[in-house]
DNA sequence: GTCTGTTTTGAATATTTATTCATAAATCTT
DNA sequence: AAGATTTATGAATAAATATTCAAAACAGAC
Protein backbone atom coordinates (compact mmCIF):
# COMPACT_ATOMS: atom_id res chain seq x y z
CA UNK A 1 0.00 0.00 0.00
CA UNK A 2 0.56 3.52 -0.64
CA UNK A 3 0.67 4.70 3.06
CA UNK A 4 3.46 1.95 4.50
CA UNK A 5 6.12 4.66 4.50
CA UNK A 6 4.46 6.89 6.50
CA UNK A 7 3.41 3.92 8.50
CA UNK A 8 6.84 3.66 9.20
CA UNK A 9 7.94 7.06 9.83
CA UNK A 10 4.87 7.25 12.58
CA UNK A 11 6.57 3.90 14.14
CA UNK A 12 9.77 5.40 14.53
CA UNK A 13 8.25 8.63 15.99
CA UNK A 14 6.21 6.70 18.21
CA UNK A 15 9.03 4.33 19.85
CA UNK A 16 11.23 7.16 20.27
CA UNK A 17 8.88 9.31 22.31
CA UNK A 18 7.11 6.71 24.26
CA UNK A 19 7.95 3.79 25.93
CA UNK A 20 6.09 0.54 24.35
CA UNK A 21 6.33 -2.59 25.41
CA UNK A 22 4.56 -5.06 23.62
CA UNK A 23 3.79 -5.23 19.27
CA UNK A 24 -0.24 -5.28 21.10
CA UNK A 25 0.62 -1.92 22.37
CA UNK A 26 2.11 -0.32 19.63
CA UNK A 27 -0.93 -1.93 17.12
CA UNK A 28 -3.45 -0.26 19.30
CA UNK A 29 -1.83 2.99 19.19
CA UNK A 30 -1.27 2.92 15.47
CA UNK A 31 -5.15 2.04 15.52
CA UNK A 32 -5.83 5.33 17.55
CA UNK A 33 -3.86 7.45 14.48
CA UNK A 34 -5.51 5.83 12.14
CA UNK A 35 -3.27 2.66 10.78
CA UNK A 36 -5.15 -0.39 10.29
CA UNK A 37 -3.09 -3.08 10.08
CA UNK A 38 -1.99 -6.48 12.16
CA UNK A 39 0.51 -7.78 13.94
CA UNK A 40 2.15 -9.80 11.34
CA UNK A 41 2.36 -6.66 9.58
CA UNK A 42 4.25 -4.89 12.54
CA UNK A 43 6.35 -7.75 13.20
CA UNK A 44 7.87 -6.92 9.19
CA UNK A 45 7.67 -3.21 10.27
CA UNK A 46 9.47 -3.78 13.26
CA UNK A 47 12.13 -6.15 11.03
CA UNK A 48 12.86 -4.06 8.67
CA UNK A 49 13.06 -1.24 11.14
CA UNK A 50 15.60 -3.26 12.82
CA UNK A 51 13.98 -1.83 15.81
CA UNK A 52 14.77 -4.00 18.56
CA UNK A 53 12.94 -4.88 22.10
CA UNK A 54 15.39 -4.00 24.65
CA UNK A 55 14.84 -4.64 28.78
CA UNK A 56 14.97 -1.84 30.50
CA UNK A 57 16.46 -1.23 34.19
CA UNK A 58 13.23 -1.36 35.80
CA UNK A 59 12.75 -5.05 34.88
CA UNK A 60 10.35 -4.52 31.54
CA UNK A 61 10.89 -4.19 28.37
CA UNK A 62 10.76 -1.34 25.92
CA UNK A 63 11.23 -1.29 21.86
CA UNK A 64 14.07 1.14 21.13
CA UNK A 65 15.47 2.23 17.34
CA UNK A 66 18.50 1.22 16.06
CA UNK A 67 21.90 2.94 16.84
CA UNK A 68 21.61 6.44 13.99
CA UNK A 69 24.70 6.73 11.88
CA UNK A 70 25.62 3.38 13.30
CA UNK A 71 29.06 2.17 10.64
CA UNK A 72 28.46 -0.89 8.61
CA UNK A 73 30.73 -3.54 9.41
CA UNK A 74 33.11 -4.54 7.53
CA UNK A 75 32.83 -8.80 6.95
CA UNK A 76 35.94 -10.19 4.82
CA UNK A 77 33.63 -12.83 3.19
CA UNK A 78 36.64 -14.36 1.53
CA UNK A 79 37.02 -16.87 4.63
CA UNK A 80 40.65 -17.66 3.99
CA UNK A 81 43.11 -17.36 6.09
CA UNK A 82 46.70 -16.58 5.71
CA UNK A 83 47.82 -18.03 8.90
CA UNK A 84 49.70 -21.27 6.97
CA UNK A 85 51.54 -18.74 5.74
CA UNK A 86 52.27 -15.78 7.87
CA UNK A 87 53.41 -18.20 11.06
CA UNK A 88 56.87 -18.42 12.01
CA UNK A 89 57.46 -19.87 15.64
CA UNK A 90 55.95 -20.75 18.92
CA UNK A 91 57.70 -21.03 21.86
CA UNK A 92 56.75 -22.00 25.43
CA UNK A 93 57.07 -20.67 28.95
CA UNK A 94 55.14 -21.33 31.78
CA UNK A 95 51.37 -21.31 31.18
CA UNK A 96 51.70 -18.90 28.13
CA UNK A 97 53.07 -19.11 24.57
CA UNK A 98 54.81 -16.63 21.96
CA UNK A 99 54.02 -17.07 18.01
CA UNK A 100 55.48 -15.02 16.18
CA UNK A 101 54.28 -14.12 12.65
CA UNK A 102 55.37 -12.09 9.20
CA UNK A 103 54.79 -8.67 10.07
CA UNK A 104 51.15 -7.01 10.38
CA UNK A 105 50.06 -10.50 10.44
CA UNK A 106 49.77 -11.00 14.35
CA UNK A 107 46.38 -9.94 15.22
CA UNK A 108 44.67 -11.69 12.58
CA UNK A 109 46.33 -14.66 13.30
CA UNK A 110 45.17 -13.77 17.27
CA UNK A 111 41.78 -13.58 16.27
CA UNK A 112 41.59 -17.42 14.61
CA UNK A 113 43.16 -18.26 17.39
CA UNK A 114 40.33 -16.13 19.86
CA UNK A 115 38.14 -17.84 17.80
CA UNK A 116 39.01 -21.39 17.34
CA UNK A 117 41.34 -22.73 20.49
CA UNK A 118 39.03 -21.11 23.14
CA UNK A 119 39.35 -24.45 25.53
CA UNK A 120 42.82 -24.19 25.43
CA UNK A 121 43.77 -20.31 25.21
CA UNK A 122 42.32 -18.02 27.36
CA UNK A 123 43.18 -15.05 25.81
CA UNK A 124 45.73 -13.44 23.32
CA UNK A 125 47.26 -10.15 22.98
CA UNK A 126 48.71 -9.02 19.73
CA UNK A 127 51.56 -6.66 18.45
CA UNK A 128 52.74 -5.92 14.78
CA UNK A 129 54.60 -9.56 14.61
CA UNK A 130 53.60 -11.48 17.98
CA UNK A 131 51.23 -12.71 19.56
CA UNK A 132 51.27 -13.79 23.47
CA UNK A 133 49.35 -16.50 24.45
CA UNK A 134 47.72 -17.08 27.57
CA UNK A 135 46.88 -21.02 27.99
CA UNK A 136 44.52 -22.71 30.34
CA UNK A 137 46.14 -23.86 32.62
CA UNK A 138 44.83 -27.54 32.54
CA UNK A 139 46.03 -28.30 29.55
CA UNK A 140 48.68 -29.43 28.35
CA UNK A 141 51.21 -27.81 25.16
CA UNK A 142 50.94 -30.32 22.84
CA UNK A 143 46.80 -29.90 23.42
CA UNK A 144 47.84 -26.73 22.82
CA UNK A 145 49.72 -27.43 19.41
CA UNK A 146 47.43 -29.60 18.51
CA UNK A 147 44.47 -27.14 18.79
CA UNK A 148 46.26 -24.23 16.84
CA UNK A 149 47.79 -27.33 13.82
CA UNK A 150 43.88 -27.43 12.56
CA UNK A 151 44.44 -24.30 11.44
CA UNK A 152 48.19 -23.64 11.46
CA UNK A 153 49.70 -26.37 9.58
CA UNK A 154 52.71 -25.14 9.27
CA UNK A 155 53.39 -25.25 12.97
CA UNK A 156 54.29 -28.92 13.10
CA UNK B 1 24.47 -21.69 42.21
CA UNK B 2 27.58 -20.18 42.46
CA UNK B 3 28.11 -20.35 38.67
CA UNK B 4 25.80 -18.28 37.77
CA UNK B 5 28.52 -15.13 37.34
CA UNK B 6 30.71 -17.45 35.16
CA UNK B 7 27.42 -18.76 33.07
CA UNK B 8 26.64 -14.93 32.44
CA UNK B 9 30.09 -13.87 31.21
CA UNK B 10 30.24 -16.85 28.71
CA UNK B 11 26.76 -15.82 27.70
CA UNK B 12 28.26 -12.69 26.89
CA UNK B 13 31.63 -14.21 25.29
CA UNK B 14 29.40 -16.20 22.99
CA UNK B 15 27.00 -13.54 21.96
CA UNK B 16 29.61 -11.72 21.05
CA UNK B 17 32.28 -13.95 19.54
CA UNK B 18 29.39 -15.62 17.37
CA UNK B 19 26.24 -14.83 15.91
CA UNK B 20 23.25 -16.74 17.68
CA UNK B 21 19.61 -16.15 16.23
CA UNK B 22 17.57 -17.66 18.83
CA UNK B 23 18.04 -18.73 22.77
CA UNK B 24 17.59 -22.49 21.26
CA UNK B 25 20.43 -21.85 19.48
CA UNK B 26 22.46 -20.20 22.78
CA UNK B 27 21.24 -23.30 24.86
CA UNK B 28 22.82 -25.77 22.93
CA UNK B 29 26.08 -23.73 22.57
CA UNK B 30 26.31 -23.14 26.73
CA UNK B 31 24.81 -26.90 26.81
CA UNK B 32 28.14 -28.27 24.81
CA UNK B 33 30.45 -25.78 27.32
CA UNK B 34 29.20 -28.03 30.38
CA UNK B 35 26.54 -25.77 30.83
CA UNK B 36 22.92 -27.11 31.83
CA UNK B 37 19.95 -25.14 31.97
CA UNK B 38 16.59 -24.44 30.62
CA UNK B 39 15.21 -21.41 28.17
CA UNK B 40 13.62 -19.91 31.10
CA UNK B 41 16.48 -19.50 33.04
CA UNK B 42 18.09 -18.12 29.58
CA UNK B 43 15.39 -15.95 29.34
CA UNK B 44 16.01 -14.53 32.43
CA UNK B 45 19.71 -13.88 31.92
CA UNK B 46 19.45 -12.45 28.67
CA UNK B 47 16.71 -9.59 30.53
CA UNK B 48 19.82 -9.06 32.83
CA UNK B 49 22.41 -8.89 30.75
CA UNK B 50 19.95 -6.50 28.77
CA UNK B 51 20.51 -8.34 25.86
CA UNK B 52 18.80 -7.73 22.93
CA UNK B 53 17.66 -9.64 19.33
CA UNK B 54 18.07 -7.14 16.61
CA UNK B 55 17.15 -8.13 12.86
CA UNK B 56 20.03 -8.05 10.76
CA UNK B 57 21.25 -6.93 7.18
CA UNK B 58 20.78 -10.62 6.11
CA UNK B 59 17.08 -10.95 7.26
CA UNK B 60 17.68 -12.62 10.21
CA UNK B 61 18.12 -11.99 14.01
CA UNK B 62 20.83 -12.26 16.16
CA UNK B 63 21.60 -11.41 20.13
CA UNK B 64 23.77 -8.33 20.62
CA UNK B 65 24.91 -7.16 23.88
CA UNK B 66 23.57 -3.49 24.47
CA UNK B 67 25.50 -0.42 23.71
CA UNK B 68 27.06 1.21 25.84
CA UNK B 69 25.71 4.48 27.17
CA UNK B 70 22.20 3.47 25.57
CA UNK B 71 20.18 2.36 28.87
CA UNK B 72 23.10 2.24 31.08
CA UNK B 73 23.87 5.13 33.52
CA UNK B 74 27.36 6.41 34.44
CA UNK B 75 28.00 5.40 37.79
CA UNK B 76 27.48 8.05 40.50
CA UNK B 77 31.19 9.14 42.20
CA UNK B 78 33.83 10.87 41.12
CA UNK B 79 34.06 9.88 36.76
CA UNK B 80 32.44 8.19 34.27
CA UNK B 81 32.97 4.16 35.35
CA UNK B 82 32.32 2.98 31.65
CA UNK B 83 34.44 -0.04 32.61
CA UNK B 84 31.04 -1.83 33.63
CA UNK B 85 30.08 -2.20 30.65
CA UNK B 86 32.94 -2.96 28.44
CA UNK B 87 34.40 -5.56 30.74
CA UNK B 88 32.96 -8.73 29.34
CA UNK B 89 35.07 -11.53 31.19
CA UNK B 90 38.30 -12.62 33.24
CA UNK B 91 39.59 -15.72 33.51
CA UNK B 92 43.02 -16.86 35.61
CA UNK B 93 46.31 -19.06 34.69
CA UNK B 94 48.84 -18.89 36.92
CA UNK B 95 49.61 -16.03 38.51
CA UNK B 96 48.06 -14.27 35.60
CA UNK B 97 44.50 -13.13 34.37
CA UNK B 98 42.87 -12.69 30.64
CA UNK B 99 40.01 -9.99 30.66
CA UNK B 100 37.86 -9.46 27.30
CA UNK B 101 36.31 -6.38 26.80
CA UNK B 102 34.16 -5.33 24.11
CA UNK B 103 36.24 -4.20 21.19
CA UNK B 104 38.20 -1.10 22.04
CA UNK B 105 38.11 -0.88 25.07
CA UNK B 106 40.78 -3.07 26.43
CA UNK B 107 43.77 -0.05 26.71
CA UNK B 108 41.28 2.17 28.87
CA UNK B 109 40.14 -0.20 31.41
CA UNK B 110 44.25 -1.36 31.52
CA UNK B 111 44.52 1.87 32.47
CA UNK B 112 42.00 1.98 35.22
CA UNK B 113 43.24 -1.29 36.45
CA UNK B 114 47.17 0.20 36.56
CA UNK B 115 45.95 2.84 38.65
CA UNK B 116 43.58 1.55 40.98
CA UNK B 117 45.08 -2.28 41.45
CA UNK B 118 48.33 -1.49 42.26
CA UNK B 119 48.61 -3.72 45.44
CA UNK B 120 47.55 -6.79 43.18
CA UNK B 121 48.94 -6.15 39.95
CA UNK B 122 51.84 -6.04 38.96
CA UNK B 123 51.16 -5.13 35.62
CA UNK B 124 48.81 -4.45 32.33
CA UNK B 125 49.29 -5.22 28.53
CA UNK B 126 46.49 -4.60 26.43
CA UNK B 127 45.26 -5.13 22.99
CA UNK B 128 42.01 -4.25 21.08
CA UNK B 129 39.77 -6.80 23.08
CA UNK B 130 41.55 -8.40 26.15
CA UNK B 131 43.60 -7.26 28.48
CA UNK B 132 46.45 -9.38 30.12
CA UNK B 133 47.22 -8.79 33.66
CA UNK B 134 50.38 -9.85 35.37
CA UNK B 135 49.44 -10.41 39.03
CA UNK B 136 51.33 -10.18 42.54
CA UNK B 137 51.99 -13.59 43.40
CA UNK B 138 51.02 -13.07 47.14
CA UNK B 139 47.67 -12.26 46.32
CA UNK B 140 44.80 -14.64 45.87
CA UNK B 141 42.22 -14.30 43.31
CA UNK B 142 39.51 -13.61 44.95
CA UNK B 143 41.73 -10.44 46.58
CA UNK B 144 42.16 -8.97 42.68
CA UNK B 145 38.44 -9.78 42.00
CA UNK B 146 37.64 -7.93 44.67
CA UNK B 147 39.67 -5.24 43.87
CA UNK B 148 38.53 -4.63 40.56
CA UNK B 149 35.10 -5.01 41.53
CA UNK B 150 35.49 -1.18 42.86
CA UNK B 151 35.53 0.53 39.11
CA UNK B 152 33.94 -2.67 37.61
CA UNK B 153 30.38 -4.00 39.05
CA UNK B 154 30.01 -5.62 36.13
CA UNK B 155 32.72 -8.42 37.18
CA UNK B 156 30.71 -9.99 40.18
C1' DG C 1 -6.66 -2.01 -21.35
C1' DT C 2 -4.11 -7.06 -20.34
C1' DC C 3 -0.23 -9.56 -18.98
C1' DT C 4 3.59 -10.40 -15.82
C1' DG C 5 6.28 -9.84 -11.96
C1' DT C 6 6.86 -7.58 -7.54
C1' DT C 7 5.29 -5.83 -3.06
C1' DT C 8 2.19 -5.64 0.70
C1' DT C 9 -0.90 -7.66 3.63
C1' DG C 10 -4.02 -10.72 6.81
C1' DA C 11 -5.33 -15.09 8.76
C1' DA C 12 -3.68 -18.84 10.66
C1' DT C 13 0.01 -21.00 12.56
C1' DA C 14 4.62 -22.02 14.09
C1' DT C 15 8.09 -20.51 16.74
C1' DT C 16 10.12 -18.07 20.20
C1' DT C 17 10.33 -15.81 24.49
C1' DA C 18 8.58 -14.35 29.12
C1' DT C 19 6.29 -15.38 33.29
C1' DT C 20 3.86 -18.09 36.91
C1' DC C 21 4.08 -21.21 40.31
C1' DA C 22 6.50 -24.30 43.13
C1' DT C 23 10.73 -25.84 45.01
C1' DA C 24 15.41 -25.89 46.15
C1' DA C 25 19.63 -23.69 47.21
C1' DA C 26 22.10 -20.10 49.16
C1' DT C 27 22.51 -16.19 52.55
C1' DC C 28 21.53 -13.80 56.49
C1' DT C 29 20.01 -13.21 61.57
C1' DT C 30 19.60 -14.50 65.73
C1' DA D 1 22.02 -24.47 64.72
C1' DA D 2 17.49 -23.04 63.46
C1' DG D 3 14.56 -20.01 61.37
C1' DA D 4 13.72 -16.39 58.12
C1' DT D 5 14.67 -14.20 53.78
C1' DT D 6 16.36 -13.81 49.50
C1' DT D 7 17.96 -15.79 45.11
C1' DA D 8 18.10 -19.27 41.47
C1' DT D 9 15.95 -22.60 38.90
C1' DG D 10 12.78 -25.91 36.07
C1' DA D 11 8.34 -27.39 34.37
C1' DA D 12 4.52 -25.88 32.48
C1' DT D 13 2.20 -22.33 30.43
C1' DA D 14 1.08 -17.83 28.84
C1' DA D 15 2.29 -14.28 26.04
C1' DA D 16 4.55 -12.36 22.40
C1' DT D 17 6.57 -12.48 17.98
C1' DA D 18 7.87 -14.40 13.37
C1' DT D 19 6.71 -16.87 9.32
C1' DT D 20 3.89 -19.50 5.94
C1' DC D 21 0.63 -19.44 2.64
C1' DA D 22 -2.63 -17.33 -0.19
C1' DA D 23 -4.66 -13.40 -1.87
C1' DA D 24 -4.87 -8.66 -3.08
C1' DA D 25 -2.79 -4.34 -4.55
C1' DC D 26 0.48 -2.26 -7.22
C1' DA D 27 3.87 -1.13 -11.10
C1' DG D 28 5.61 -1.46 -15.50
C1' DA D 29 5.82 -3.22 -20.31
C1' DC D 30 3.46 -4.02 -24.02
Amino acid sequence: MKNKLKRLQEIKEIISTSSIGSQEDLLNILSSRGYELTQATLSRDLKQLKVVKSPTAGGAYKYILPERGSTQKTTTGDGYSYAGNAFISIAFSGFMAVIKTRPGYASSIAYEIDEKAQNEVLGTVAGEDTILLVLDEKVSREAVIKALSSFIPNIL
